[in-house]
This record gives C-alpha cells, structure tokens and sequence, in this order.
DNA sequence: TCAAATATGATACAAACGTTTCATATTCAT
DNA sequence: ATGAATATGAAACGTTTGTATCATATTTGA
C-alpha cells in the first residue's frame, strides 16, 4: 500500500465520484479516461498514477459503497425472525430487508449513492460484469437471503426459491435504474425520481409475488 | 434506399448476426467495428459500406426483430378477453401474452434471437439506450399493455398500474439476460439458460404480483 | 453480351485511446 | 529547516478507433 499525502484523498475521492457518474450513465467501455479526468478537472495521468489503470479505477469505484449496502441488507435481515408463524409479515421483512436499504442510499446517500445505484443495476444484466464484479461482490450476502427464504418455506422447491430471490433481485434492481422510462410511458404524469413512492407497490408486488410463487 | 445485389444480402445478414452477438456480449461501446468484421470474416469497411456507420448498423440489429417481437406480444394479447369476470384469469393471460413470445423466440428462435434478448434486456436499463432505441421502438406496444391492465383493474390508480407493468418488464427482461447468476448462487444446480423450466415461478410470481400491488 | 451499377480489397487518415516517462514541485516526518 | 517521499504537469508513446478513398472486380438488367 502507497503512502499517501492528504490532499490525495481528496483527488482519489473526486475521481472515483466522477467516474461512479460517468460509468453509471455510459458503461465502462463508453468512458474514457480523459472523459473522467477533464470532468473531474484534473490531468489525464491522474488516474494511472492513483489507480494504475481503468479496470483498476472501475474496481474501486465498485468497493468503494459494497460493504455499506451488504452491512445495513444483514443488519436488517438479521433482525426478522424467521421462526415466526406469520409467513406473509415474515417475507414482507426479508423483502424489505433487501430493498429498504439500497432505496434509503439511492435516495437520501446523496448524489454518489444515485449514480452507484444506477451503476450496479445496469452491472446486474450483463454477464461479463456479473462475473468480474458482481458475483465477486454481493454473491454472498445474496445467498444470505436466498438461505432466509428456504428457512420461511422449507416445503418449497430449491428451484422456487432461487427464482424468487432473482424475481426480487430484478424488480428492485430495474426500480434503482433510473431510466425514466416510466416518465415516458406515464406522458411524464410520475417520475421514475421518485423512488420511496414506487417502494409501496413493489413492496406488495414481490411479497405476494414471492408468496405465489413458492406455492406447491 | 440502395439497390443491392443478392449476395449482398446474405453479407448484411451475417454482419448483423455478427454484431447482434457482439453487442450482446460487450454493449455498444465494448465493440469496435473491425471486432466485428473480423469475426464475420469480411473487410473492416464492410460496415461502412453497408451500414453508413456503427450506431446506423446497431439500430439495425435492434430494427431486425422489434416488429417480430412486437406483433407477437399484440396478436396475444389481442386475443384476451378483457371483460372476463375471472380477474386472476385475465391478469395470467395478460402476463402470458407479455412473457411467453420473448421466451419462444429467446429459446427457440435460434441463437440470434437468444443475443438479441440479452441485448434489449441490457439496454432497457441504461438511460442513454431507453431514450435513442428501446423507448423509440417499445413503447407502442408497451402503452397496449398498460392499456389493457388499466381495463382489468378500472378501480386501480394509475401509478400502481405503472409500476405493474414495470414490475412485469424488470422480471422479463431479467430473465432473458442471460448473466448466468442463478448458476452461481445456486452453485451450478440450475442454469440460467433453462427459460422454459423459470417460465412457471415467473408467471406466478408476477400475476400474483400484480394482484397484490394493485389492492386497494 | 455489354454497359451501368454495385461490391471488394488494400490502404490511409486523423482522432482518440490507455498508458508511460521524467523533470519539477509539493508535502510531511524528523 | 531539511531531506526523503510523494504528487504534478506536459508531453509523448504505440495502438486502436471510426471512417474515407479509389482502383479493380463482380453482378445485373437490358
């Protein structure tokens, strides 16, 4: 590990704030390094000298927020009670306990949050990231969940309960993108922004999703 | 619109398969024009030649199959009896006439519709792709559907139907990506490419869904 | 069959790419 | 205050990028 003045946290935190938004919005292949450093308004060896490369810089970008999203998922998780006889409060809990945190960082984090949000749900469908940086990252404290889920339905099949964490998985990731396709399709009638808004319906949409789903 | 020579057709076709897989794979900017004319085996100027530039011959791949996938969605859909009594019914059928084209075609429609799939899966979660293709080329067919849960749930507020029809789009087009997460997490014991066999929890999952997050 | 239309192959272009270099300037523990 | 460690600025590296050129070859309708 390199020794590091102060000032130099400052520049490594303004190059990965920038690169986190630029990636986020165009993909680690439609970025350039200069694209990072002139928004950044540094030199354009900056990000070879702090983070040796790219792929490097991108790699951090992702570190940088994992923990805290994994931490505050468990925390919550770990705090449903899985032995409970109430299955449908049960599930809402495990349900929550994935999509609560990551719409409080997208929404209330600040602008960093959004964009690694938008980051790692556009990460999520692709399978070269998945497996360089997702699957790395987050497999597991998703399995975590996925074992949460068999404990609620022991009676259901292994097959079911894996596609009802990825039916969750990609409900909430799609709902972080900010595409704001639902601003076209409503004639900008609501705001894809609106996050803690869309929380209620999705909600209720994986929790009676997940409890149909597993039905034998 | 160019005059053309019938080999020149089958060049198109095969820089179109080519590039369709390539975009799939890497995305837009994770391609470069001579990636994809070396591995179609012809001259890097062919795409120029044929297809003016690189963003003309990727809104070609998306062109090639919109109508295909489009129409099929509509004829099944066209087909439900809106004014059925039997909600739950109606609600299956709806779902089905969404899901069960994409998963034809992503299964057996050959290997370039199973890259086309993952690459509109890609796409529909990036901002800059929704506003340039997937919007332009979707959202008619899209607003059919919305239309057709509006009709189905009249009591329904229209933002829950909204999220709905999201909450149906996200579990879709995860399905399809192909990342091979399921792999994975479940430690190689289900595969991703076995849409037909996650069809069943998909369609639960999301009528079940829907049925709950429309509740008043 | 022949002339006009179209496709090919080889090559070239300027611009942008990620990365490296190196002399100079700044920082910080002592 | 000094010296060793670290950061900066400007320039350049060799590749790769998307696109254009143009003489030659092929295809086609007449």
């Amino acid at each position: 590990m390199k020794a590091r003045y102060k000032k130099t946290e400052q520049i490594r935190e303004k190059l990965l704030d920038t690169a986190e938004l630029l990636f986020a919005q165009r993909g680690f292949f439609g970025v350039s390094i200069r694209d990072i450093t002139q928004e950044a308004g540094v030199r354009s060896a900056s990000i070879n000298y702090h983070f040796d490369n790219k792929q490097n810089l991108f790699m951090e970008v992702i570190d940088r927020r994992v923990e805290d999203l994994a931490c505050a998922r468990l925390e919550a998780l770990r705090a449903v009670n899985l032995k409970d006889d109430d299955i449908d409060k049960t599930v809402n809990e495990i349900v929550q306990a994935f999509v609560k945190p990551i719409i409080y960082f997208a929404t209330e984090g600040g602008a960093g949050w959004k964009n690694y949000c938008v980051l790692i749900a556009h990460l999520g469908v692709q399978k070269i990231w998945v497996d360089n940086t997702v699957s790395v990252k987050y497999d597991t404290h998703a399995l975590e969940f996925i074992e949460a889920l068999r404990k609620v339905f022991p009676d259901a099949g292994e097959y079911q309960i894996q596609c009802c964490f990825q039916f969750l998985l990609s409900t909430t990731l799609y709902a972080v993108c900010d595409n704001m396709r639902i601003d076209t399709l409503s004639n900008g009638k609501f705001k894809s922004k609106d996050l803690n808004e869309m929380a209620g319906p999705l909600f209720k949409f994986v929790v009676n999703g997940i409890l149909g789903a597993v039905e034998t």
